[in-house]
DNA sequence: ACAAATTTTCGTAAAAGTACGAAATATTTT
DNA sequence: AAAATATTTCGTACTTTTACGAAAATTTGT
């Protein structure tokens, strides 16, 4: 890291905080599978991968840290589900990373345009 | 990585890649930087981030290798711009990730429902 | 063509991520 | 309560990422 602890804009920040935490293919599985099965235990979730338990455990963990699931200790069942704020939080920051209206709008405007 | 080399479904593996792709805020501002601009040199992007031309130029490299940026090389200029159609892929991917309706549609058929 | 400026590549260093098995914790079943 | 199961934590190894400065390559201006 650089000298200055927030270069950059918050919002950018907030992004890519998410998408690194969406940047491993058994994490986007487990958010599809609770996302579908709203919570489950995770010897479910382990069952699914192929890969140790622990390590399992440990996405669940940066998946909690990043703010996108959260694990629920109720005495007799312990399950994790989506965290369902900060999932909506996460899809407009996509939304407006990508834009909202089709891409063929903006560049019906673009006066400076210099790419094909 | 493990024994397999896909143990992923195609879309999870797809979707982590461009998510590992934005999963920085250097690169988050690049691209919104690009989106905007449609294009431009390296030092137009070098100029606005707090971190060494290098280490941009790196930035730039995993972008273009995931495919979220092109580099045009025409002889008198260089410059960057959004590869529209991963661009666009990466919206569809997300966007099916999130969910394209809102989140409420969904809780109303839900029957296995066990998490708040 | 030559000099100045820009951009990328290279080498390096420190930090973070991925994965495993073993040990510790917690939970259920008998 | 004790045994069996399930889950997380710990320690370790290896790979990848992030960052810098110096050197090489490329591009622009004179």
């Amino acid at each position: 890291m650089s000298a200055k602890s927030k270069p950059y804009p918050a919002e950018d920040e907030k992004t890519a905080r998410y998408a690194k935490a969406l940047g491993h293919p058994a994490r986007i599985f487990i958010l599809r599978f609770l996302d579908k099965q709203c919570a489950c235990f995770a010897g479910n979730i382990v069952e699914q991968l192929p890969i140790a338990a622990s390590t399992v455990s440990q996405h669940l963990n940066e998946l909690k840290d990043a703010g996108l699931i959260q694990g629920e200790v109720n005495p007799p069942t312990i399950k994790y589900c989506i965290n369902r704020p900060n999932w909506e939080e996460a899809k407009v920051l996509f939304g407006d990373l990508f834009g909202h209206e089709p891409a063929a709008a903006k560049s019906a405007t673009d006066t400076e345009k210099c790419c094909l």
